[in-house]
RNA sequence: GGUGGGGUGGCCGAGAGGCGAGGCAGCGGCCUGCAAAGCCGUAUACGCGGGUUCGAAUCCCGUCCCCACCUCCA
């Protein structure tokens, strides 16, 4: 079996050779952060999670670096209106608040989001303030090869020379000359409108904390610009993956595939982009209006049904958020639960297994999620069947795949980052709650083998009107928390 | 104008020439004291019009509609 991806650079599914056997070296575009997380930035790193899980779980020695992009242009205009004093706060945007404690503020915001919806850590994470010196060696170089020029207006700006390179175009396959034309193009010093910045000369006015020295002056670094230092640095100057939203792909992939190979880099030797999150139809973006943050979902449902809800379409696909979507997303979140509970309490060892071999096919081939969760709730459906007929041996197998699958969409680490759960406080407060419906249950199987059902209902409304679900089985009756139900009414715009 | 991606049963969402993925909701049944959970069964689905083929949701031609990017965007 082969590993294969779509690769959006050649538009078409090619198998994954990795330029080091046994490695695979990913980069991935992580926020640039200017604002709170909404659900799509969200989505683009559970994507890549599964990724790095998957080829992890192939036996790939992974490396995967995600930026963050902790200045530009919206990150300093954000932080000036704070100043102005007519500011009124709006959403999580705080008075009087610098550029650089907005910008940290944000990142962390964000790695909140991650943590608690499970996806891993990255090997590492640079910011892009950190990485001055390396992004003016790659600025060095593109001027000495003649694809970059300092702006002829004074203004210390640094631009890439579109022109000077005719592949320019060549990731989302488009020619210079049938770009429409930016409107708000302004041509200050630049030799043709689609030139970029490379580096942005300080204007007065502009928080000197914002601004580094540099051999054309003191200034900042454009946008795209840190993603080709930083991938470069960690990377190698050629390396197996580069992913991101696909709105990411022009101009900002685009840029950056020009700016290295431009410099002498091969840079990526995949492109993998996923498609974006629409509330009913329409893009997610906060121009629109129409944003969902993780806290919004995560005020309603679980972080196991959020990622499960995130993590259940295909990553190219667009993903269309219905009011309906997350109770969809929990009825099927909590069949797989109510396996894995159940057979685990049937079961002397739980032990992880190995994903059957449908799953692994369908991961394989360009990470067709969908199809895999096929295969895990007919695992599912198989291990009920065992645990009706008291097949212990099936039960077990079937547990063991489930709790392999899990692992691999990272719907077992949902909900277990730090401060998640299982402090000791919670656990001794769960030993409580689970003494008391002890005897409540004991109560109940009392009145039931008199036959009387009315006391024996009774109790279990009692207990279902305070959030515990009670089940009667072959031996006895089980009980667990009930999930909570979901409304979304008023949520999102 | 340029470059891409789509239109699949009540909903979500795979598939891409030939036994109707899977989930959710619905209906019928089994189980249950009743439930719940689970299991079994249950659908003239593939935007529209032509064509190729023994056979098309899948290929070809035409046509309508939607979305994204080309300006900041995961």
């Amino acid at each position: 079996m082969t590993l294969r991806f779509y690769d959006s650079a050649a538009q078409e599914v090619r198998d994954f050779v990795p330029l080091v056997p046994g490695q695979a070296t990913v980069y991935y575009c992580g926020a640039t952060v200017q604002g709170s997380p909404h659900v799509g930035h969200v989505r683009s790193a559970i994507v890549f999670d599964q990724l790095t899980r998957w080829l992890q779980y192939r036996g790939f020695e992974t490396t995967v670096v995600r930026n963050v992009t902790d200045i530009d242009d919206k990150i300093l205009a954000k932080s000036e209106a704070s100043f102005a004093p007519d500011f009124v706060p709006e959403g999580t945007y705080r008075p009087r608040e610098q550029w650089f404690a907005l910008a940290y503020r944000y990142e962390q915001e964000f790695e909140d989001a991650y943590e608690t919806l499970g996806v891993q850590r990255p090997t590492y994470e640079p910011r892009a303030t950190g990485h001055m010196t390396e992004m003016h060696e790659l600025i060095a170089r593109l001027i000495e090869r003649g694809h970059a020029y300092p702006a002829q207006d004074g203004s210390g700006d640094v631009y890439f020379d579109v022109r000077s390179w005719p592949e320019y175009g060549a990731l989302t396959h488009q020619s210079i000359d049938d770009m429409q034309a930016a409107t708000d193009a302004d041509p200050r010093g630049k030799r043709d409108p689609r030139d970029f910045a490379l580096w942005k000369g300080y204007k007065t006015g502009e928080p000197e904390t914002a601004s580094w020295p540099s051999p054309w002056g003191r200034g900042r670094p454009g946008w795209h610009l840190e993603c080709s230092a930083m991938a470069t640095k960690y990377l190698g100057p050629r390396f197996d993956i580069h992913g991101g939203g696909l709105d990411l792909r022009f101009p900002h992939h685009e840029n950056e595939l020009a700016q290295s190979t431009a410099a002498g880099d091969g840079f990526a030797n995949f492109w993998m982009h996923n498609g974006m999150v629409t509330y009913e139809g329409e893009k997610m973006s906060k121009s629109i209006g129409n944003v969902i943050s993780p806290a919004e979902m995560l005020a309603v449902a679980s972080p196991r049904v959020v990622r499960y809800y995130l993590g259940q379409a295909h990553y190219r696909s667009v993903l269309d958020y219905r009011p309906t979507s997350l109770q969809e997303a929990a009825a099927a979140v909590e069949r797989i639960d109510g396996f894995i509970a159940k057979a685990g309490a049937k079961t002397e060892t739980v032990a992880t297994g190995r994903v059957p071999a449908a799953f692994g096919l369908a991961m394989d081939d360009d990470l067709n999620v969908p199809q895999a969760l096929a295969v895990l709730h007919e695992t599912v459906r198989r291990g009920n069947t065992a645990l009706a007929e008291g097949d212990v041996d099936v039960v077990t197998e079937a547990l063991g795949e489930v709790l392999a699958m899990t692992e691999v969409l990272g719907l077992d680490a949902a909900g277990r980052g730090a401060g998640a759960a299982d402090d000791g406080e919670q656990r001794l407060a769960f030993d409580a709650l689970a003494a008391l419906v002890a005897d409540q249950l004991e109560a109940r199987a009392a009145a039931r083998a008199a036959k009387d059902w009315s006391t024996a209902d009774s109790i279990r409304a009692r207990l279902s009107t305070a959030g515990i679900a009670v089940e009667d089985s072959a031996d006895g009756a089980t009980w667990s928390l009930a999930q909570p139900q979901i409304t979304t009414t008023g949520m999102g715009a």
